[in-house]
RNA sequence: GUCCCCAUCGUCUAGCCUGGCCUAGGACACCGGCCUUUCACGCCGGCGACAGGGGUUCAAAUCCCCUUGGGGACGCCA
């Protein structure tokens, strides 16, 4: 069986709720689940929680919350690995049973003199396999002593063994059996291992496909070795290449700080869609060279076989104000926002104003239109949802800040003191205020006065809205509101030198 | 140290399997210019890479080998 054989796939999520969903993480969940989108297949979330001491519940919300921003929803689930420990056990003892595996009664001190003897020697550890040599009296012996033990998968030890596996990215994978230690399966307290558990509800779940991170790649030659101890198929398997920061280092929470998480993206103001086409193109690319894709077309376009085997490198420069994360992610969220459907836009600048005080009811109703070209009409020169609140204030509210280097590069003509006024006065009387009665009045004026237009616009400019850049000033006006207008420009004498 | 994987502009990448169409293409970033009342957008242009060395071949980014560099895995973590 190949890749392309595979009409329905079940895939899955698989995290361990030890800290925050990150980017990795993250990248991992979109390719499932482009997959399972693709093939009309499932797509399972499990919370790999065996770990009782690192595993947290704020974790496992923390993952929900993000998978379900970046609008990743899951088929099945989320399901518990902890609720399945039984079925683990109980494969751990079949696989005793046939002769698979076999009880260790090394203890931890004796295991952990013998790797720390390996490295000062500078080999290898692989553990040597003696207690599966135990003759039959040393096996009754620790039996009646009631000795601790652990069971330990017995890997093939044949000359010529080789485990091999499919790999959708990587090709046809081969490891050497001599090159697997007898790997522990069930811990001396009962509990089962990852490497066990994590098999077993793979084969449980019917998973047909497993994608996750190259660094699973050395986990998977034993991972098969169980399956066929157990008379199971084994999945086939797409490792996808890591992640690294700009320094080839494993990204992580602790040394990155919050730009590695998903929340932190949410609470910068990200599109979660724009998000998730950026983390696409980290090691997968369309054979069109497209980079920008709805989510119906990236399902479409996306190919596990067209997946990198080299690593990428998430490009952000830590201390820099403007790239605060990596610059292709920006340029994404602002090209979503500059050009994403208005009505898809819309909600989300709504939260944006909620959250900052800045909304009002009418938007939806009476100031429905007017607040749709006003959005439409900012939206073009802003980099994230943030801007709506931070630069946008100016639309929404009287209650806006004035940049200093603005008004003292435009409002420093002395003129001004007179001009602003006299506009306004011109301005309140148009009967129809509109961007090109408005342009008239700022054209006549010029000339009239035999001044730039210049010097009125960028002085206008900078008293309604407090700043030197935005839209063209003529449409800003017009939905700015004449009476709004008016009262900003007599107000401005008092920024004018 | 052992085993495994990878190697094209600063970054994401196309091309590699099936050698010639590669004077190595695109995107981001950066730098110029145009447009323009500003800033963006847009358009035009610039900068910028086949890690090194050997082979094979009429021909190598592409196939083979070595070196170097990078990454991963080597837990009674997941």
């Amino acid at each position: 069986m190949t890749i392309s054989d595979i009409k329905q796939t079940r895939v899955r999520f698989a995290p361990s709720p030890t800290g925050y969903l990150h980017l990795g993480g993250a990248r991992t969940a979109l390719y499932n689940w482009l997959w399972a989108k693709k093939t009309g297949g499932v797509f399972i979330l499990r919370i790999e929680d065996t770990d009782a001491e690192r595993s947290t519940q704020e974790s496992v919300q923390e993952i929900l919350d993000g998978l379900q921003w970046l609008g990743l929803d899951w088929d099945e689930g989320p399901n518990l690995q902890s609720a399945g420990l039984s079925k683990h056990v109980e494969a751990a003892h079949r696989l005793l049973e046939s002769g698979h595996a076999y009880k260790c009664y090394c203890t931890k001190e004796e295991l952990d003199a013998q790797r720390k003897e390996a490295e000062a020697n500078k080999t290898a550890f692989i553990y040597d396999g003696r207690c599966r040599r135990l003759s039959a009296d040393d096996q009754q012996r620790h039996f009646d002593n009631k000795t601790p033990y652990v069971i330990r998968f017995a890997v093939p030890r044949e000359a010529d063994s080789v485990v091999v596996f499919e790999d959708a990215v990587f090709g046809r994978m081969e490891k050497r059996g001599k090159d697997i230690e007898d790997f522990v399966i069930l811990r001396s307290d009962g509990r089962p291992l990852y490497i066990l558990s994590n098999a077993i509800d793979d084969a449980n779940d019917c998973i047909t496909l497993v994608i996750r991170g190259a660094d699973g790649i050395a986990n998977t030659p034993k991972q098969v070795l169980i399956y066929k101890a157990l008379g199971l198929t084994p999945p086939i398997f797409a490792h996808m290449p890591l992640t690294l920061d700009n320094k080839k280092a494993k990204l992580s929470k602790r040394s990155h700080g919050e730009v590695v998480t998903i929340s932190y993206y949410k609470k910068k103001g990200f599109i979660p869609w724009a998000l998730c086409n950026f983390m696409a193109l980290l090691g997968w690319s369309s054979p069109e060279g497209a980079e920008i894709f709805s989510r119906g077309e990236l399902i479409q376009a996306f190919d596990l076989t067209r997946i990198n085997r080299s690593n990428s490198i998430f490009n952000y420069v830590p201390g820099d104000q403007k790239n605060w994360t990596d610059p292709k992610a920006i340029h994404f969220n602002a090209t979503y926002i500059r050009t994403m459907a208005l009505n898809e836009l819309l909600p989300y600048v709504k939260a944006e104003l909620q959250g900052s005080g800045l909304w009002d009811d009418a938007y939806e109703n009476e100031k429905k239109e007017w607040f749709e070209k006003t959005i439409d009409l900012i939206r073009a020169r802003f980099i994230t949802l943030k801007d709506f609140s931070e630069r946008g204030g100016c639309y929404f509210s009287d209650d806006f800040s004035f940049d200093q280097k603005a008004v003292s590069k435009n409002m420093k003509d002395p003129g001004l003191k007179t001009y602003l006024p006299e506009l306004a006065g011109r301005l309140a009387g148009l009967s129809e205020f509109s961007a090109e009665r408005i342009e008239e009045v700022f054209r006549s004026y010029s000339e009239a006065k035999e001044i730039k237009a210049g010097l009125i616009i960028n002085a206008t400019r900078t008293t309604v809205s407090g700043t030197s850049v935005g839209p063209g000033l003529f449409e800003m006006l017009e939905l700015m509101g004449q009476n709004r207008v008016v009262a900003r420009m007599k107000e401005a004498v008092s920024l004018v030198p």
